[in-house]
DNA sequence: CTTGGGTCCTGTGCGC
DNA sequence: TGCGCACAGGACCCAA
């Protein structure tokens, strides 16, 4: 999936286009993603405004006038795409409609008042929705259990180091578990681990405090580079405007295997080895 | 409790 | 050009 960064670029691209405007129509193509809609969904959403569009981890949260929220989990393949829309070309009549047609795997379509289109695209289904109400979003099944955003305030050494305690997982696991903290996924852990000189098959509770200070750092650091580059564009993630991310354009390690390692005077080549059924790419000589 | 493995689903890229 | 296989950004669920 998208991990957080390539779900904030999302966000950040929805929000202009989403916020303040009035949900006409929902049209569910399908019965379900990874679980069932909620029943009766469209009814739901239409005629709601969209108050706000927020992120937490890599989840987004539509709020809406009702009171309710949209949750939206991308999985692995998951798109939204913005298609504008011209209000004009209706107005005259000249098109019945402005939107391209629809596509293959085009599961949830959501027309605004303003005319323009969300689309939902997710070919793996691993993605999900929801509604939940606002007011009691930190109860949801899948949001209870998260841990700290990583670009928050209560992400730091300290609290890390008291998550990792004892633990014996490979610093890799305890990583990705949504538990520690919320919004990495594979190919972040990997960059990270990376700047911050930590073999990923470390187990977490042998890291010193000035690892896991440096971890904490690199974290942040990786993640609001890749926000600020539009996010990692692989397979299937594009931004809500179809534009590729630029990040993957600076994986030092993901994806990589075989090439030549990127830390100054470091002779080592790129590995790959596989973690929990996931690929972890590190490099042997500079990771310890 | 922690940890590791299997699983959902479709598409793509590679070797033959 | 076609075919089969490995692999893919997530995370739930269950067994040990």
């Amino acid at each position: 999936m998208p991990e957080l960064p390539e779900v904030e670029t999302v966000r950040r691209g929805l929000e202009p286009v989403l916020t303040g405007a009035t949900i006409v129509r929902a049209d569910i193509r399908r019965p379900d993603l990874r679980w069932p809609f909620p029943d009766g969904m469209a009814k739901q959403l239409e005629g709601n405004r969209v108050e706000q569009l927020r992120r937490r981890s890599k989840y987004l949260l539509a709020d809406l006038s009702s009171g309710e929220s949209l949750l939206v989990h991308l999985g692995m393949s998951g798109r939204i795409l913005i298609y504008p829309g011209d209000r004009d070309r209706v107005a005259v009549g000249k098109f019945a409609h402005p939107h391209p047609a629809l596509e293959k795997h085009d599961h949830v379509v959501l027309d605004l008042e303003t005319g323009a289109r969300i689309v939902f695209n997710d070919p793996r289904r691993f993605g999900a929705m929801d509604l939940l109400q606002t007011s009691a979003q930190d109860s949801h099944r899948l949001l209870v259990q998260l841990g700290p955003e990583p670009l928050g305030n209560d992400f730091h050494s300290a609290y890390l180091a008291d998550r990792f305690d004892g633990k014996r997982a490979p610093v890799k696991a305890a990583l990705l578990d949504q538990r520690n903290v919320a919004g990495l996924g594979n190919i972040y852990v990997c960059e990270a681990l990376h700047r911050s000189g930590i073999s990923p098959k470390r187990q977490a509770g042998h890291l010193s405090q000035s690892q896991i200070d440096r971890l904490v750092r690199d974290i942040r650091d990786v993640l609001d580079e890749a926000i600020a580059a539009g996010g990692s564009s692989l397979r299937d993630y594009r931004q809500t405007d179809g534009d590729l991310g630029y990040f993957q354009h600076r994986f030092r390690v993901y994806g990589r295997e075989g090439a030549p390692c990127s830390t100054p005077d470091c002779q080592g080549a790129i590995a790959r080895i596989v973690q929990s059924g996931r690929s972890s790419f590190f490099c042997p000589q500079c990771q310890r």
